[in-house]
DNA sequence: GGCTTGATCCAG
DNA sequence: TGGATCAAGCCG
């Protein structure tokens, strides 16, 4: 039930949010359709020194300026003109912070997820990837600049309606470099993707 | 492994 | 105004 209020998403650095999202549910209402999942891998990326960050330098654009806004919001663009990557903004104006949701284990809305996914079975195939992640959730571009404390797209402790959340020991998180950022130079070599220790769904 | 695919960005 | 670029995913 409870949302993580805007505030949530405020931390010392934008690593601490990231980390905090793991084992979270990640709801989005869509055509009156709830669909949600565990988040189980996250990728932070810092507006200041990280050239892996679309804000990296202070870089500001008509695509970043969403980033340098409040946290709590969603942050959504177009990567290879085809996958949508669903981000949340983290800490204050102008820190551009952003905490990349990667993949996450299917909670409710099993069947319209594999519809949107066109998928037969369950498999990793249906929740593992950034780009499947929003096509399951059904997170469009226009989600961009969302609050996640509205009734279309936000993050909870637990499923909507369900008593049980997915408990995982905190040293079972698991810290290695970030995936297809060759052109950040060394700062690929960061270990700022997070991922659950021992859970599958998780993308290769 | 090779192809797809288009919004965004900055150079000119 | 245009071409290079890109936080992947698909098929085989």
């Amino acid at each position: 039930m409870s949302k993580l209020s805007l505030s949530s998403y405020k931390k010392s650095h934008v690593t601490e949010v990231a980390k905090s999202l793991l084992g979270k549910c990640l709801h989005t209402k869509v055509d009156g359709q709830i669909t949600a999942g565990f988040i189980t891998e996250v990728e932070a990326y810092s507006g200041r020194n990280d050239r892996g960050s679309h804000a990296h330098n202070g870089k500001r654009s008509k695509r970043t300026e969403v980033m340098y806004g409040p946290p709590g919001y969603a942050y959504v663009y177009l990567c290879y003109g085809i996958h949508r990557m669903f981000n949340v903004v983290c800490n204050d104006v102008d820190m551009a912070d952003a905490v990349l949701v990667r993949a996450i284990q299917p909670a409710i809305g099993v069947e319209e997820m594999m519809k949107r996914r066109n998928l037969k079975k369950i498999s990793k195939r249906l929740t593992c990837g950034p780009g499947i992640v929003c096509q399951a959730l059904g997170i469009e571009l226009t989600e961009n600049g969302t609050p996640l404390n509205g009734g279309r797209v936000w993050i909870a402790e637990k499923p909507w309606r369900r008593k049980e959340g997915l408990d995982f020991k905190s040293n079972a998180i698991e810290a290695s470099p970030r995936i297809g950022i060759d052109y950040a130079g060394e700062d690929a070599n960061l270990p700022w993707r997070y991922t659950i220790r021992g859970n599958d769904w998780v993308s290769a």
